[in-house]
DNA sequence: ATTTGACTTCGAGTTAACTGTAAGCTATAT
DNA sequence: ATATAGCTTACAGTTAACTCGAAGTCAAAT
């Protein structure tokens, strides 16, 4: 079903208070290609819509599991290209998936190493 | 019960291989003070030891799971200050441990996130 | 005796991802 | 009418953690 949106127009001020990232930082973003939609107003400052604050939580969702801003670029390029692109995009998350899967495991290895180590401290 | 230690001394280059760290990156920790034990030859070599590789061991671990170079040094310091620095080596380690729980925790939400997207692309 | 290889120091260069500064524009408030 | 706030661009500076180059020392091999 259809649902009504709320208003979904903003300035980079308010994105940076709504995601907590910084104004330099969604420039920054927007300057990389990382936001190929943002649009300007008749005076030329940024229009940021609903579209964007999704890319924002997708960008940090990739950037915190280690991907650098340069192959969130080749996604986000690739999704704006269409169905031509599904399986690159598709094997792009599959491979991160598994790449978070090991990072897990790996993490879990070294907190164990690091209990180990304070039980070993408190005697 | 002790057991027997097989040979302990190693150059920069076999360490370097062991732990497959360049030579730059062991000089780097070296310098920045990472490894206050490394002792020299008499022409100024660097004589590495099995306390060296379990430091190593350490430093990788500490730094693997998000830890500054400079904080693995405090630890560093306050390990060869002894007893002294105990408590506060146990809270590092103990805020450490914490740390790589929340991060695995975060790391499987978004692998969830990833995955749900894998799907939604799959239809 | 000289070449080779592995080591040394010092200092400069690299990279990614910001972070900040300066100069300027525009809409709103006083 | 002017001050303020928030935006703009261009470009320079910062940070952590390396990474490398140059010039030099020394021991072992040819």
């Amino acid at each position: 079903m259809k649902t009504m949106q709320t208003p979904t127009n903003f300035t980079i001020g308010q994105v940076a208070q709504i995601k907590t990232i910084s104004t330099y930082t969604l420039r920054y973003y927007d300057d990389q290609g990382l936001l190929p939609k943002v649009f300007r107003d008749k005076n030329g400052n940024r229009i940021f819509t609903n579209e964007e604050l999704k890319w924002l939580d997708m960008i940090k969702c990739l950037k915190n599991t280690g991907m650098s801003l340069e192959k969130i670029k080749t996604f986000v390029d690739d999704t704006y290209q269409g169905s031509r692109t599904l399986q690159a995009r598709i094997l792009l998350l599959n491979t991160q998936a598994k790449k978070i899967k090991d990072n897990i495991e790996e993490q879990q290895t070294y907190l164990n190493k690091i209990n180990q180590k304070i039980k070993t401290l408190k005697n």
